[in-house]
DNA sequence: GTCGGACATCGACAAGTGTCGATATCTACC
DNA sequence: GGTAGATATCGACACTTGTCGATGTCCGAC
């Protein structure tokens, strides 16, 4: 890493005004892209939506993968994505593990998006 | 087309409660993803930015084309995408096409999002 | 009608992505 | 310690995607 100051995805939705207002620069699309094409996918856009509508706003990864007609493997995989852009929590639990939505991160997404209406 | 009746991804987004309410239905994810997915990429991002913030709302592809580092019809290719999954209008006037951003498609995508937040 | 410019389409290619089966890792329990 | 079950990682494969140069199409000007 050249810089010491990286910010993840989320924290540059987070300092973006709505699309509306100014162009993205070349960098901020950069770093707001990746959030989009995580949920871009079908299958993750069904996980962050049963996550999120879960009781307790959490799941374990044996629920997810029932919901599906995948394996195994590539549940975990499309978890991991997420997870990895900052859109979900991971916590293990015995044997277990559980993800849950980090609601400032869909927000603020949905935020920048919001803003086109004007 | 085996069906006479089917709704556009920004219908579908128009029609679905915020993702905290309750899990997508596969066919849901299926219809509402490309949308996310068109806009994660960079390149249309920025795209959908410049024209959403663009003064009279609309922009030509002479314009798009001078703020990229990309080919004519590599910027042609990804407008396509955009206008292609109903995130864009096109409109010719003499040799020059213009592109306006759909207000309510972002929109309802952005609130989507936001029912996640609770 | 001919020419030039704006934009779209085509064909090709490298790179990225979703999926799987096999395997590794970790934890609880016997 | 050994075993069984839950989850992650790995390697491979087909498929999709972003990009380009070449070419086609349309419109206005001369």
């Amino acid at each position: 890493m050249s810089k010491s100051l990286t910010l993840t995805p989320v924290e540059t939705v987070a300092c973006c005004s709505p699309l509306a207002q100014e162009p993205l620069s070349a960098d901020q699309a950069g770093r707001i892209a990746p959030l989009l094409k995580a949920i871009g996918d079908p299958v993750r856009l069904r996980l962050l939506s049963i996550v999120a509508s879960h009781a307790d706003g959490e799941a374990c990864v044996c629920d997810l993968h029932d919901a599906f007609d995948l394996s195994q493997p590539t549940i975990s995989h499309h978890l991991k994505v997420l997870h990895d852009v900052g859109l979900l929590d991971r916590e293990k639990r015995g044997v277990w593990v559980y993800y849950r939505v980090v609601p400032s991160a869909v927000a603020d997404l949905g935020a920048l998006l919001t803003g086109v209406a004007g």
